[in-house]
DNA sequence: TAAAGAGTGGACTAATTAGTCCAGTCCTAG
DNA sequence: CTAGGACTGGACTAATTAGTCCACTCTTTA
């Protein structure tokens, strides 16, 4: 109950200084990591004040359940306007062209939002649901882009697109922790690549 | 220069000292992240004081970047221990069943422990370096053990096993990380099998 | 138009943090 | 056995942090 009472705004400029808070928070979480974005930080960017924050947010956990949400939001926006016009395999490795060049414009910096929020936060327990949940959305947009090629090549194997869908993902966050360390993208082209030939050979 | 003057023991108590610093700096770096460790938190691990610490590191990014070493020290350990050895397909399978095992026995917990540096560290210049040495040392072990499988079998294909051995690292940590997330080694199963189904399909 | 409550500004506290400093003890080489 | 340096204990500082509080302004509604 308590936290339904907290964090609802009532007007519009409630609702705007709100959204101004999590959107700064979310990206210095990007930028920093949680531990490493204190809430003075969160206050200067977004320009409010401490009364401002602790009117929406319980603490700074509550906070950080909202980044992680709205995180999860923009991350899955940009995977589903690439998966959701799925029907082919070339659609697939026009995706897999898609992340790759996201992460070279970053110099393949930071990684994916998601997958660092996990090794910060996944031994506390609501973040590790949340998060949890966002993985799952983003496997079912990969779950209905394979069922979409599937139904358009006709050919019906009977195989698993769940479990297509969890490697695709896991060659994902690891090529992109790898792409990370090394900076360098090759590790998550490799990763994708052998991904999308399973995806390939289970499909086809 | 400085950085040679500072840490090094010369005496068998001081060489114990540092190690006990270490030692308890890793443990709780593992469990909490290094932004979450505090260095008085160490002492005390440690039963040592500050004087100790400032004594053998120049700062708490040196005492990390020494934590880095010990940990990195550990994972190869671990899996050099199963890798040298290996000579079948077979063997690379009990590999990856001692790895699920291993993720099985902390409930998923932590996931890697490398990994989790760095999604933390990957933005500092030295630790960066550090932890891309460590993965390469860890890809190196893997293709001794395809190479160990290769002549084994006798079929010489003409394959890139550094590709392989780079597949096969980024499988197990987005494979570590889905399973952190979800508290399930499924991913880490089924990433792991593909990357082997891999290796089996272009070593055999 | 006036009351009620949503929203705001910012000073304040208490705790924790990294890092400094110095007086002292222990060990070893000459 | 003694000087010098390695090593140690712990008090101390300065900065940063999450979180509290209250007086104030704005907005809506009756």
């Amino acid at each position: 109950m308590a936290s339904i009472e907290i964090g609802q705004p009532l007007t519009a400029r409630g609702k705007a200084t709100r959204a101004r808070i999590v959107e700064a928070a979310t990206e210095l979480v990007r930028a920093h990591g949680v531990a490493n974005t204190s809430l003075d930080a969160v206050l200067a960017a977004s320009d409010t004040s401490k009364s401002q924050l602790y009117h929406y947010f319980a603490d700074k956990d509550d906070l950080v359940l909202a980044v992680i949400q709205r995180q999860t939001e923009c991350v899955l926006a940009t995977h589903e306007s690439h998966l959701r016009k799925l029907h082919s395999l070339a659609g697939l490795r026009r995706w897999r062209d898609a992340v790759v060049e996201l992460s070279r414009q970053t110099d393949c910096a930071g990684g994916c939002p998601l997958g660092s929020l996990v090794s910060e936060l996944a031994e506390s327990p609501r973040p590790r649901e949340l998060l949890a949940e966002s993985f799952a959305r983003w496997e079912a947009l990969l779950v209905a882009g394979f069922g979409a090629i599937q139904a358009r090549s006709g050919t019906r194997r009977d195989c698993d697109l769940t479990e297509l869908a969890t490697v695709v993902l896991a060659a994902l966050q690891g090529g992109l922790l790898l792409a990370q360390t090394t900076r360098s993208t090759r590790a998550l082209e490799l990763a994708l690549d052998m991904a999308i030939d399973r995806v390939e050979a289970q499909l086809a």
